[in-house]
DNA sequence: TAAGGTTACGGCGATCGTAACGATC
DNA sequence: GATCGTTACGATCGCCGTAACCTTA
């Protein structure tokens, strides 16, 4: 047993079990990692993965236990290599953020820049995809941090910190009806609406909300992106329900914004990262970087 | 950075930072692991270890965080082991067991011989030692489980079990004037007193009580093992007080027992085994085999 | 001087790459 | 025939052991 067939496992579960892929992730070719699988699983005494003809099909029952401790291995090597950069240069490395667009445009701009500020030598980078696969963006260590409003707190695996509570709130041309009078489930319920995508930025507490009122939301047009929604609602296609911290008091002055916290439950955004993965020093720093901008953020 | 490296670690860890005896027991030449740990340091950038002239003195503490994921790794590296060997052959293996002389004489002998007919082919072996010693035989992988009275809550890495509780009992040659008569801290008091050694079955139980109720115990005596209590009680020596189930009806008539659950709070005996280490199955079914036994011995 | 650690050097074996082959779609 | 995996073989490089040397109690 060594270190690259612990790695290799770990590949492998990468690539769909995929040995040609495999190997060349790890550099070698693939001639290598099929001697050393076989080597793995000969000193081991059983098969870890279940063959078609000669192709990997699946995973034993034996190789999900081996599985699962060949991953604390993988997370302890890393560990020990970041422990040891984190020693020798604590104001230098990167931060790979996966998050989504709301996040990434209203709130992270400010907290990101006051800590590039203390730690100039860090490069921070963006992953913007669904809250879906943030969290798989994490396993596959292509992400450090997850920030985001969803998904995150059923994971075992993680460690997740609130961020800060915000509601959602309507958006719709000057002078639209809903602009005056009292907002209701029931007057919501008569316009076409635009919001977010299924599993972003809070859409399920407003799928909770009505689906509780007893009034359905005629949902014409669903977008990950708040300014993609903005620029339908400005066209007249209807009413959009975004974010409150997505409406720019500066350039969204065409448009009337109204709170929905009396009837849509207020969201929470968390930071989310692996449990068993070493923070570096700037990594916690620019934690309570985000916690600090949060607090400003909510008020 | 590959496994035996690692494993140098663990190793260097267990002798003291001694690079000879680590070497002995790698089974290679001293020169080698000399060469292994500089490479390893000098691949991280940072040295582990304090050196006073050439002998290694102390860790650094880049080296505690390291040594830190090294022991994760071990661990995890022992478990892939022996889940194979578990998937393998259930039924085969062995299970060290570090305990007192008192579980091991008076509680242990029914389970583990019931556990054998099940499983004949599973080796039992027995450490006894302190309870101080015992939890270190865990973590220096020398015990399997431990079984034990004293000290097994406050580790963090350790999984316990409660197994059965117990209380107190004196035993004193028959016709001894404690024999009759309401027993109280201070008539005890009054007696010189044989019992355990300190941090043995419970002696800490005894010390608080009797720290509590104001009167100082005379002890004359003490013993990890019950035996040689009862043994110096018979020669007239003082009171013994002992576990209550070490008094063998049989063999021990010749000496008057008294409970003193209403003066000494029971103690518990527990189960425990480090956190992340991969149980196999039959070691699962000693456990269960302990606990039932527990629930009859309780009785 | 004994015990612990380092450095130099030669030999052996593990693992790699090349290459040819087999299977499956 | 394209993709994926296995087997055979020669070459290389990492790691070990021997041995000589250094340092400190």
């Amino acid at each position: 047993m060594n270190l690259n067939q612990i790695e290799l496992l770990r590949v492998l579960q990468e690539t769909e079990l995929n040995l040609s892929k495999a190997a060349e992730k790890m550099h070698v070719v693939q001639s290598a990692v099929s001697r050393q699988l076989q080597l793995f699983e000969q000193e081991l005494g059983a098969p870890l993965f279940e063959r078609n003809g000669k192709k990997l099909s699946c995973v034993t029952p034996l190789g999900k236990k081996i599985m699962s401790e060949v991953m604390t291995i993988s997370q302890a090597k890393l560990n020990i290599r970041a422990i040891a950069e984190d020693f020798l240069k604590s104001d230098v490395g990167t931060i790979n953020i996966a998050t989504t667009h709301t996040q990434a445009k209203y709130f992270l701009p400010k907290p990101i820049q006051s800590f590039r500020k203390k730690y100039p030598r860090v490069g921070i980078y963006m992953v913007q995809s669904s809250p879906e696969q943030l969290i798989e963006q994490l396993h596959l260590y292509k992400a450090d941090l997850v920030i985001c409003t969803e998904k995150v707190a059923a994971d075992v695996d993680l460690i997740t910190e609130h961020c800060y509570s915000w509601h959602h709130s309507i958006v719709m041309p000057k002078g639209h009806p809903l602009s005056e009078g009292e907002l209701s489930y029931q007057r919501l319920a008569g316009y076409p609406i635009l919001t977010y995508s299924a599993g972003f930025t809070g859409r399920s507490n407003i799928e909770l909300a009505f689906s509780e009122s007893g009034y359905a939301l005629d949902i014409i047009l669903a977008a990950a992106d708040t300014d993609v929604i903005k620029t339908y609602v400005r066209l007249g296609m209807g009413v959009g329900i975004i974010a409150s911290m997505a409406y720019d008091i500066n350039t969204d002055q065409d448009l009337d914004m109204r709170d929905l916290a009396a009837l849509i439950p207020c969201s929470n955004t968390k930071i989310a990262y692996l449990k068993r993965r070493y923070l570096p020093l700037y990594e916690r720093h620019f934690i309570d970087e985000l916690l600090l901008a949060a607090e400003d953020f909510a008020s």
